[in-house]
DNA sequence: CGGCATCCGGGAAGATACTG
DNA sequence: CAGTATCTTCCCGGATGCCG
């Protein structure tokens, strides 16, 4: 009694015209949206990924690349040799889309049941340091940090009211801090010290860098 | 040979400290998003909020609802009589998930796959205006504009360089558009004219406000 | 080992019918 | 009108295995 269901090439559209039903059906598959986060600082590869969502299995993950190069947002890529390895980065499109992964992570943030106590993926961190940003604390504060979390390195820079973020080596840094994505969270966001001997050079220059963010009040449900 | 898998109470946790993931277990099921867009305006009741949601079956929406409720997003209530009618609207928590609807909604407009030729609800295409309205076109131009889909009626307001759009019935408006949402999109952003009858009043005053939005470019992707 | 196909169990989504 | 009950279909997640 099988009807025969003519599947009509992807049977679950939202056929709505507004702008956010169709990014939903670009981005709003489970695991899609931290895809693009994790690629957010440039091109990761296969297993990269996988290391920084972990729950996500290899069958998945390659359904959501699919999807996304088909869309438009991820892009493979083979380096050049010697490394001759695939890589999947963003398009400048894909890029684009951090305002949306900035300002669902806000308002979320204001959730009761955000708990900040689970594992936190390196560029989650360095995408919380753009989002939760102070200006107005930073003042004419001016700095440059290094972060190293195993093999990913990052520079951070705090400068005219601005802070920018990117992936790389930190040769003039202030500070160069080497710990895990949770222990800097940690010391940002609920002011616990760092480990000892994680903090190289000027301790007072974390220490101020800490002090330009803060995690918004939570949300009065009743 | 079962493999006790103690369920932990709701087996599909992103286990991320990240916001952005925590706000996916908020609001990244199917539909949730747009059932939050659907209460944007104000209260709604199951019946309407579904006739807004062409595709969304009623078992679903029962449990968007459930789990929007728990987490503190939306809240039934109920009116006083004699309407004496249950009704759910948004958190002053839930209402403030509005930029990730727009931000959502600006991005994939650049979509190449984007198809604005689909059905639209009125609550779409009044958030469109929010999305989509151009200060620096509107200059400084002044007006009311009053909005009738069927049942709904909205008011847009244009002054100073901003636009507001709110539920309510047109008093003192210049024009008043008694239309669908979809000849409305066709007009203000496909430049289509409207049909005919569908424009009471100063036609020249529409005119200029179809002229203060535009969809923004197509990206490029390769 | 990285990337991907395949099989399977459980659960969420979708359609329909039914109830107060 | 506002949901609930039930059934089917499909997606997600885990395991395994193939191939470069």
């Amino acid at each position: 009694m099988k009807l025969e269901k003519i599947t009509n090439k992807s049977g679950r559209r939202y056929d709505d015209a507004c702008g956010t039903a169709h990014g939903l059906e670009l981005i709003g598959e489970r695991w899609a949206l931290l895809v693009v986060r994790e690629l957010m600082f440039g091109p990761k590869r296969f297993g990269d990924l996988r290391a920084g969502l972990p729950g996500l299995s290899a069958n998945v993950l390659t359904q959501r690349l699919e999807g996304l190069e088909a869309a438009g947002i991820v892009q493979r890529r083979k380096l050049p040799p010697p490394a001759s390895v695939q890589v999947y980065g963003l398009t400048p499109w894909g890029l684009e889309a951090e305002p949306i992964i900035s300002e669902l992570g806000r308002w979320a943030a204001r959730s009761p049941k955000h708990d900040p106590s689970l594992p936190l993926s390196a560029a989650s961190m360095m995408l919380s340091f753009r989002t939760m940003f102070d200006a107005e604390e930073a003042g004419d504060a001016s700095m440059v940090l290094g972060f190293r979390f195993g093999e990913e390195a990052f520079v951070v820079t705090v400068a005219e009211g601005e802070l920018t973020a990117r992936r790389g080596e930190a040769d003039d840094a202030d500070v160069v801090v080497t710990a895990t994505p949770e222990q800097v969270a940690a010391a940002v966001y609920v002011d616990q010290p760092m480990p000892e001997g994680s903090v190289a050079g000027d301790a007072a220059v974390f220490a101020r860098f800490a002090s330009v963010f803060a995690l918004p009040d939570k949300a009065v449900i009743e």
